[in-house]
DNA sequence: CTCCTAATTGCAACTAGTTGCAATTAGGAG
DNA sequence: CTCCTAATTGCAACTAGTTGCAATTAGGAG
């Protein structure tokens, strides 16, 4: 059993819920991928191993494993939201809403800002993943700023 | 023909687009509202006006004035998008993932993020209307910290 | 004012994701 | 190991939003 298997069943058992051959295979699917990865394909290496589990259940432990913070949800303007597990680094996107280039940072831009929250609101705050709009350099520079 | 008409026009023209019928309506739908509105709620208000307004041209005009920036989206959790104009003082709202409580903010909070965004990357960050995620003080507490 | 054409709309079919509920099952009690 | 029950799954029907395409039209040219 792998290390975010361990973290899931303690996070479930806190709300006495249930650690599901279903789940397990979902976070398992997570965990291999490199990447940010869709609902669907999700869905699609899940079949591969398991070819009859429904997509209900598919998308209600994704909507479990956000919620316990174990995977990140993040829409890039495709669409459709995309998964990736929380790993440190942290890291975040900088997304042109003109050309659509994307462009990643590292996380400590948004230290000063969890500190500032934490201290005037109390709110602790997920700033592991952002995606954040605006425009490239390039696009800036094309409205004849 | 209203302040948020003639930013529209100019936008448009810009691109060879056009002001339709349509667009108009959906855009003064929006700036009627006080606060954020879903695109369910635009059409049946559209629809007040113009009954026959097929809802994919609701939904490509919403897209656009996201695109021009005249309008901020949201996804507060709800599995939806809700709108808003893009009005001054900006503001942002800090969501519990645990409760859903919504508190707001005032935007100069990302004032130093800004600069550092655009010093670094030349990236112009969109970063008037954000949704951050975390936990608020009372469910912080509550996970035995 | 009329004509023209590329942009836009309306439509119908489609896709991604959600929901309510009966059937199944994880995991605790004995 | 067996039983029990609340949590979860699978299913089918549904909803929100998207897409391709023919019909319409904004807005520029003459
Ligand atoms: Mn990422
Ligand atoms: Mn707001
Ligand atoms: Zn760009
Ligand atoms: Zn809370």
């Amino acid at each position: 059993m792998s290390h975010h298997h361990t973290a899931l069943l303690a996070n479930l058992r806190d709300q006495g819920r249930r650690l599901t051959p279903q789940r397990e295979i979902v976070l398992s699917v997570i965990c291999a991928s490199a990447g940010h990865i869709s609902a669907e394909e999700i869905l699609t290496r899940v079949r591969a191993r398991y070819p009859y589990l429904n997509k209900s259940a598919v998308y209600r432990t994704l909507d479990l494993l956000a919620q316990l913070n174990l995977v990140n949800v993040t829409d890039f303007g495709e669409g459709r939201a995309l998964y990736e597990m929380h790993r440190d680094p942290h890291h975040h996107h900088l997304i042109c809403r003109k050309c659509r280039k994307i462009t990643n940072t590292d996380a400590s831009i948004f230290e000063s800002i969890e500190k500032l929250l934490r201290a005037e609101y109390g709110f602790h705050a997920d700033l592991d993943h952002f995606a954040i709009w605006g425009l490239c350099r390039k696009c800036a520079r094309n409205r004849k700023t």
